[in-house]
DNA sequence: TTGACAAATGTTAGCGCTATCATTCACATT
DNA sequence: AATGTGAATGATAGCGCTAACATTTGTCAA
């Protein structure tokens, strides 16, 4: 088994043209402190003349840990969890700590095999989407020997830490400013049924129930991937099933865009016929024309937030308080702005002329 | 150094329980028709009932080599990338390889010291975003240990294989589109002046250049970020310096949908009065009201292809063909088709009678 | 039956690093 | 001068796995 590795430097060469031993060359590169300044130098020196690159296999084998943080998200294509990774990976810049991503794809078997793989390496740490994993997901955890982050919600019994915020609510705050709004005939749409849709879901009938305006004619939903195209049929959907409604709640983002272009095809008056609310608070919503009320989430702030409690966990740095709820935010704008003149608000307020 | 470790199976452990040696055990998990069918179906029970999982520090140390693919990209929030890196996964489900991802922020000492790290884990390959890489990024990838591919664009000189478009191309192709809608006065907006933006603001010229129709008033850049917010931004911007422009190609399609909310608000008819056109074709466009010409490009597809060709190469399995040209596909729509009757199709149809 | 040959399995020797404990050495204290 | 002390460094022994070669076993032709 010869050298057929790139570079070939290994410590013991550079231990040797430093005039040391090999493990004095360790504790230079992993505690200095423990370790006299001039022996510092001179093998800092060597390194950079051989160029010398540690081997992680053989750090992680030696050692028995790692600095990977494992990251586990239901999809890389959705913009949330992109602010979400985005994120992470700030607060980890400059760290030891190497965040590597991995993509459940909404599937349970796939978390599980994912928390295995991550497990089998040592991670540091580990930050996980949601607070539903399956029985077998949970038991790995659970006695998982690293730190845990779970993102995304705030509920009871964490593994370890959580960084969230409760959709129920959040969803139930929306659908309460559609109400003081002034509209009565509020419908519900959604995609991807994931369990957070469903809490949003479960926030939105909480919220109508009690003041008899739950029409459960109203809520369409399909398991079907979010887009903006998918908006567009649910808003159809739900005029063709209950064409008197006079709102929606939109479980993200995207169906809100969908659902509004869907009534500006169909001449409907936003927000005069139909205000509209959407999710997360994507930059594109205060862009829009007309502006669209949605649900600011902190998805920036609850990745670099997980990763900051790690690594504070990581130091030593033992948190009091292990769940951080980031809360909500409703953003008012134009499409449930009633106050609008219809003709100069239909098609949203902002009005340059031309030159 | 006791056993610190969680599971704490080892490959010994269960050669000891199989009665048979580790090496075959090794073999068992490695080169399954090397080991007799008795031999391994005893393997495989003990593996189940010690829940055994391989150490993949221990195997990359000991084999001089992993199944990680590395993957670097400049964004992680970009809807193109995200579109790209489901492509890759979707490619490498089922295969033995691991996808890993890196972020360079667009930064080339980041790029750098991705490849950095990536090569020290003695990677099986290396997908990587662009051809323009440093001169010392580009040093480490000539003489990289591994197979690699770059992504994202075609060029000459590949380090090895390559699946991607022409920038120059497809922006020539869709700033021709613009010319025979029969638009004359065009412009151009661009964020993030990336070295593919740049490629794309060259297409553009040198499709309008030898038309007599280049005017440099009418190109409208900013380093930030791209967004729909953006968007909007550089379209003012652009109709107070050429308020006579009468149709603008956007570097992408955040940029195009801003502009188009931007038109909307101004009360500017699209298409009469504004011709628009994005890039990359998000799923999006086609939904929005009215619908938004763009170039489709192939980014899910670009990351599929990306990853079999390395799958296919690390098999031994020799392409003829290293470089990938995967083309894209102007996209008429609405934005740009003045045969739309105004008043149908201006500003959208945003129109609605109050009822 | 015997030898030849391939298939199956085993033995040996690390991969490059770090935990642990042992040693050295300078300096202060008595 | 003898002793104690702590800082700096070194020697040793693996971590869990696999490459390379060695050996055993099974199979078949002569």
């Amino acid at each position: 088994m010869k050298n057929r590795g790139r570079s070939g430097v290994t410590l013991a060469d550079v231990a040797r043209e430093a005039g040391v031993s090999a493990m004095t060359v360790s504790r230079a590169l992993r505690n200095p402190d423990r370790v006299s300044a001039r022996s510092r130098d001179a093998i800092q020196a060597v390194i950079e003349r051989l160029g010398y690159v540690p081997d992680p296999a053989a750090r992680a084998l030696a050692a028995g840990r790692t600095n990977v943080i494992g990251v586990i998200v239901p999809s890389v294509t959705n913009n949330v969890f992109a602010d979400v990774m985005r994120g992470i990976y700030d607060a980890a810049e400059g760290t030891p700590w190497q965040v590597q991503l991995g993509n459940s794809r909404y599937s349970p078997i796939a978390e599980e095999d994912l928390v295995r793989t991550f497990l089998s390496q040592k991670p540091a740490g580990l930050i996980i989407s949601g607070i539903d994993q399956s029985e077998a997901t949970a038991g790995l955890l659970r006695s998982a020997p690293c730190r845990i982050v779970q993102i995304m919600e705030t509920g009871p019994d964490p593994f370890d830490m959580m960084v969230g915020f409760s959709h129920r609510e959040a969803a139930g705050a929306a659908t309460r400013h559609l109400l003081d709004a002034g509209y009565r005939r509020i419908g519900f749409l959604g995609a991807r049924l994931d369990p957070r849709t469903q809490r949003r879901l479960e926030g939105f009938r909480v919220c109508l129930s009690p003041a008899g305006l739950l029409d459960e004619a109203r809520i369409v939903t399909t398991p079907q991937p979010s887009s903006v195209t998918l908006g567009g049929h649910l808003m159809a959907d739900l005029l063709s099933t209950a064409p008197d409604t006079d709102a929606v709640f939109c479980n993200n983002d995207d169906l809100a865009v969908g659902a509004l272009f869907e009534c500006q095809r169909r001449r409907i008056a936003v927000p005069g016929q139909m205000g509209i609310c959407g999710f997360n608070d994507l930059e594109m919503m205060a862009a829009a024309h007309p502006s669209i009320t949605s649900v600011l989430t902190f998805r920036h702030e609850m990745g670099r937030q997980a990763m900051s409690l790690l690594g504070a966990a990581l130091r030593g740095e033992e948190t009091s308080q292990p769940v951080v709820d980031l809360g909500f935010e409703v953003v008012p704008r134009a499409t449930t702005d009633r106050t609008l003149q219809p003709g100069r608000a239909e098609g949203g307020g902002v009005r340059a002329r031309a030159p």
